[in-house]
DNA sequence: CATTGATGTTGCAATATGTGGCAGCGAACC
DNA sequence: GGTTCGCTGCCACATATTGCAACATCAATG
């Protein structure tokens, strides 16, 4: 749409954005009709608002309002139902990648935990992630020995981060990492929503034998402002659906294999 | 347009679905009317709601309301059945030892997890366990920051163990510290199962300010194999029910004070 | 086991909300 | 000055949610 030159940077815009997340996290949801009176603009302005923060992923929208990812449980739960079938398939296909005896690093996010949901398959696997649903749930399948990296725990993603899970993650020996991200970018690069999570994800496809990104097609030609380091290094993309062509070129350009799950 | 029009305040849906979600974890299990009282919004509203939450399964529907899943693992969730009332009732003694801004460590363990249940009517804590029950469900609380210590995952307790552990619980400063145990042994000592287990609650006296022992009346006389150094410069054992009168006076001479929850 | 009050179910209408098209307006640019 | 572009509001129409009412069920009690 926007040819990125520059961004628009106008006064009343972004004030209501801030004011609008503010409000999400103190509230944990906000009404269109609400926030239209308190702004004293139209619905259709507000929506508009909310259909924005919602393509950077900062709120999720729903009927009448908006809700922060943050404080609800239902956020992940709810996550995890989208499109659950490609990410079944995606879990499929990456759980093909895996052979008995290897150590697997699980990144945090509903779409890596479909893939730990299809290693339980496997048998005499080491698993190392930061994601607290992923170690609960492979723990108890027999034959795995599950680590998981300490440190402070994000609640949107319901796993540790920060400077003690990068460090933890160094000690590990990982064959094959499978990481999420917050979108395939038009000009075919994984980005994230956080500095910490690019980081961590960066660091991760330098640590492990090989990479992959476990992106579902909602992911596709969205936008969020963080790019992964090392993104060139990685492995392969694993996705539930053709990407446009466009996407699939500028991704081969970059190096990593674009696998798509059935 | 929108003059101050009449507009009911009312509640979203979704966030409706994050205070029913809520309540059943608190409480086990709610009431359609009492629900559609609380939200203000009709008792077909309140089911229809329900019927959602059941379809993606997070709840189970009965007469009258809803009842809680729990769907977690049988070993675990066998236990944190055996005396709830007893496990509750230590829970709140050990959350009102605690204050608002303070450091919490959270043993592994069901007793502890009751104390995790109990903390949640405060604000502002930063919390500090090995145990990813009680990360899962603090890490949603508002004004709770919670730190999961890294290491390998015992299935049994559901809580990571190990050197790597040990290592990273020395890196807090601890205010207050709620440790489990394996038993009340009847020369007034706690004990425990495992060389680990006892050897990190050892360290963990040693390391908090005030460490308590929160141990359910299953555990009075029994016999464990491991004796937890340090025992003695534990603050206290909070009990639920009153131990014989040997076993009182045998805990005096250690020197940790008993309480008894009510 | 029958009664009775509470609860669950269904169809429907009212209202609120979402969507897409279009035009006005102001800022930036040529 | 004219043009373009993005933001905004208005409108018409589609969709979703909710409450009501009538009726079916359930469960506790005597």
């Amino acid at each position: 749409m926007s040819p990125v030159s520059r961004l628009p940077v106008r006064a009343l815009a972004p004030r209501r954005h801030d004011e609008i997340l503010r409000r999400l996290s103190a509230q944990g949801s906000v009404s269109v009709a609400e926030l239209a009176e308190f702004f004293d603009v139209s619905r259709e302005t507000i929506r508009r608002d909310l259909k924005l923060l919602s393509d950077q992923g900062r709120l999720g929208i729903v009927h009448g309002g908006a809700a922060s990812f943050e404080p609800s449980e239902p956020a992940m739960s709810l996550r995890s139902q989208e499109n659950a079938a490609g990410k079944a398939a995606i879990g499929r296909t990456a759980a093909g990648l895996v052979r008995d005896g290897m150590v697997v690093f699980l990144d945090s996010g509903t779409t890596t935990l479909a893939v730990a949901h299809a290693l339980t398959e496997l048998r005499d696997l080491t698993i190392c992630t930061a994601s607290l649903k992923i170690a609960l749930h492979l723990c108890h399948v027999p034959g795995m020995r599950v680590h998981v990296l300490g440190g402070e725990i994000d609640p949107g993603e319901e796993a540790a981060s920060g400077i003690d899970t990068l460090d933890a993650m160094a000690r590990f020996r990982v064959d094959v990492a499978f990481l999420g991200g917050g979108a395939l970018s038009p000009d075919g690069e994984v980005t994230d929503f956080t500095r910490a999570g690019a980081e961590q994800r960066g660091r991760m496809i330098a640590l492990a034998g090989k990479a992959y990104f476990v992106l579902d097609s909602s992911k596709f030609g969205k936008l969020t402002p963080l790019r992964i380091p090392n993104f060139e290094r990685a492995a392969g993309v694993i996705v539930d659906a053709d990407p446009d062509l466009a996407l699939v070129e500028a991704l081969s350009q970059k190096g990593p294999e674009l696998i798509v799950a059935s």
